[in-house]
DNA sequence: GATCCGCGTTGACCCAGGTCAGCGCGTGCG
DNA sequence: CGCACGCGCTGACCTGGGTCAACGCGGATC
């Protein structure tokens, strides 16, 4: 993302029904758009490299990622973005924030996107009234500090192990689990996916061309195909032994 | 701890009412033991070594810890151990796994300790009668998404900027902020501090003889002193100089 | 079409920290 | 008392991945 600092913005903003959403019931903000809290909710188009919301900033809200994807990230006190996840459809932002008076990380789309807003007063309402609601929130809560777990045994294995992580994961949440064979497109530039998994750039381009050349990947650029799940599981266990070919 | 794992084990539990606890009202035990949920809870006393619970066992239970020092970790598929963190009086422990079925992540008192166990099912009750105590266990939850989002930036330092982080935080933690200049014992061996910090025991133990050596340091197997705090937040920020003496 | 710029890739080099091995010390136990 | 064992410390060696530098490519701009 560019040096100087663009504003935080956000587009087309409107208000919001989620009756006849495409996500439908199992979405945290068809939970809110009930009750009190009803009709409170709005959505909201960002261009790839917008920000979201920037650490430091007033925390008012939550957000449920509806379209394309975003990076989360931190300012470490060096200078150094260190990524805290790329957020997909159906995931939610700002969660690290929920219990904060001003935002804890940075959030940017990384694609054009779109997003629901639920306004905190409104999440007040309604987890005094739903202990449903309640119940969704405290599991999202819980199941970031899983993820972050996980993230941080990730940071003790090896560079292939991290990638064949990363991808299986990635490739987990876009297409339903362990579906292969098919190219997708990976939103992220190297330097980000080095930046969430502790790498240099160079260190993903590397493995990205290592594990091609083992076959159990294809990739160009952002485009990227799984060919060889069983071969990608096995290095996320293990990592990569050296030998070519399969 | 033994490669034959010891049986959960927990010593002298006895009913407890917080009133007259010289923890306070500050105390989420204190918060919780009011209401319909009086008097459920208990306390236990546990040895170094004795796991309060382990990784898949139901858990039932939040605890306060109220005295001593516990390690939490988890297993990892190769088999290590990861530890997640070094847990003292007045923090609360299982709070990951409060929106699971089951314990994600194992406890064991690595001092002689006491702690109070709050169930499940009187915290289920106190959360829907009191937005007070409800938001207690949220902030708790939001406090440990931010410890693990800086672990994480942390798994990004060097060996001698973990090391000071973790004395710092060590230090502050036993006896508010930036306390030196009296030694204080390290309950957990440098093995449980390479485990945490991903560093080999050896790494950790030259470490800190180097920071020793600087000046910053007085350490024997467990004391510890911390006798130049600035040097040693100076380190935290950029790393050791390797020069000698001040 | 010419130029530029950011991104991805590759090669060469280097070093922080992992690994292995040895040793000393304190503690518990027969 | 002697012994064994676990823990911490230190030295020697090795390697995974960081750093630096160069280059190719594709997309945007004029």
């Amino acid at each position: 993302m560019p040096a100087v600092p663009t504003p935080t913005r956000r587009r087309r903003t409107e208000p919001l029904r989620c009756t006849g959403c495409e996500r439908g019931v199992d979405c945290l903000g068809a939970a809110l758009d009930e009750g009190s809290a009803a009709g409170r909710m709005s959505r909201t188009g960002l261009e790839r490299g917008d920000h979201l919301y920037r650490m430091g900033e007033p925390s008012d809200s939550l957000y449920v990622v509806s379209g394309g994807a975003f990076k989360s990230y931190v300012v470490t006190p060096d200078g150094g973005e260190q990524v805290l996840g790329f957020v997909l459809p159906g995931d939610v932002l700002g969660i690290d924030s929920l219990t904060h008076p001003h935002f804890q990380s940075s959030a940017v789309a990384i694609a054009p996107a779109r997003v629901c807003r639920m306004p905190a007063e409104a999440i007040r309402l309604r987890i005094g009234e739903s202990p449903d609601f309640r119940e969704r929130l405290t599991a999202r809560m819980g199941r970031e500090i899983q993820r972050l777990q996980r993230l941080l045994h990730l940071g003790r294995c090896t560079a292939e192990q991290r990638v064949a992580v990363f991808l299986l994961n990635q490739s987990a949440q876009t297409e339903g689990v362990g579906f292969a064979g098919r190219a997708q497109r990976l939103p992220m530039s190297r330097r980000d996916i080095g930046q969430f998994l502790g790498l240099a750039t160079e260190t993903v381009s590397r493995v990205f061309t290592r594990l091609q050349d083992s076959g159990a990947l294809r990739c160009r650029r952002t485009s990227i195909e799984i060919r060889n799940v069983e071969r990608l599981m096995e290095i996320a266990r293990v990592g990569l032994p050296l030998r070519r070919g399969g």
